[in-house]
DNA sequence: GCTATACCCGACCAAATCGGTCTACTTTCC
DNA sequence: GGAAAGTAGACCGATTTGGTCGGGTATAGC
């Protein structure tokens, strides 16, 4: 399994859309700019997650993103899993072969962790992450930030 | 966090070693052939474990490497943590400051994440692992295949 | 209908990492 | 002394990551 800056990317996106989802359509710049994204890359990710379901999009002035599904919906784990950083730490895939057909020495064990990790992301869904005050607060000054910064 | 074929292949080679600890020093050879893996690569992956106070090596011609810790005392984790594969998945590594100095949106999240992961591995030792039923039964696959291999 | 705003799309890229090889050396047993 | 092992390190090709760039296209508002 691995989880890299693209996973972390999106979620940190997919919540900054669902802390703003009063505002109508969020655009990329404005994720980009609070949460500290290139606003090019952070587009890519944006595609994925609309090809996957979880947004979609506004076009022309004012549009940007809005959620697809209520936000109890949409757990960490689909949010990772749409944006391609798979959750599966078997080497085989899932398949139990990669010892030549045969199933390797530690399968069961990779398995077993894909499944707690799975486990745990699908637990967790953006309903929770809104709801909890650290990221209330991270929110609030990240917003004050960015009024200030505009305000230059 | 990344899981990468580097901490597979070291929980596997300690796992052989576990496995055949009754017969010696396991060689580097032996190991590879078994699990299928490149000798010279996996000799890196031992010399880290080595280091990190997992093994012990015996030089010259008989020796190998056995295990310098009682199996329930050695824990999948450690092994992983010992061959560098981090089992950390926040983007500052702990320190909270990975937005210019303040806490980003996600790290709670990922700070869990990696409590919840840690302590799964923390809790499966290599006692564990050795005492199941298919471990066991692909171990003597592996045994059988090898010394018929070896009779050509 | 212009134009500014925003999403859309695909090519491109530098750097890092991964999995692995190769060579040369040392220690130890017989 | 020679063979069997571990030790050390440079080196390498392929892939992935994280990111840029440039040109689209849709649309709201004047
Ligand atoms: S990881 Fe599934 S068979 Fe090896
Ligand atoms: S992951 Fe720790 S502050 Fe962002």
């Amino acid at each position: 399994m691995r989880l890299t800056t693209k996973g972390r990317y999106a979620v940190t996106a997919m919540l900054d859309i669902a802390l703003h989802r009063n505002r109508g359509p969020i655009s990329v710049m404005d994720i980009a700019e609070r949460q500290g994204i290139s606003a090019a890359y952070l587009e890519q990710l944006l595609a994925k997650l609309k090809k996957g379901g979880l947004l979609v999009s506004v076009r022309g002035p004012g549009g940007g993103y809005q959620l697809d599904r209520a936000l109890a919906e949409i757990t960490v784990s689909s949010i990772i899993t749409a944006v391609g950083d798979g959750v599966d730490a078997t080497r085989c895939h899932g398949t139990g072969d990669c010892q030549d057909g045969d199933r390797c020495l530690t399968h069961e064990l990779w398995s077993d962790l894909s499944g707690e990790i799975d486990g745990f992301l699908s637990g967790i869904s953006l309903a929770d992450l809104v709801g909890r005050k650290e990221v209330q607060h991270v929110a609030s000054r990240q917003d004050q930030r960015l009024i200030h910064a505009r305000h230059l």
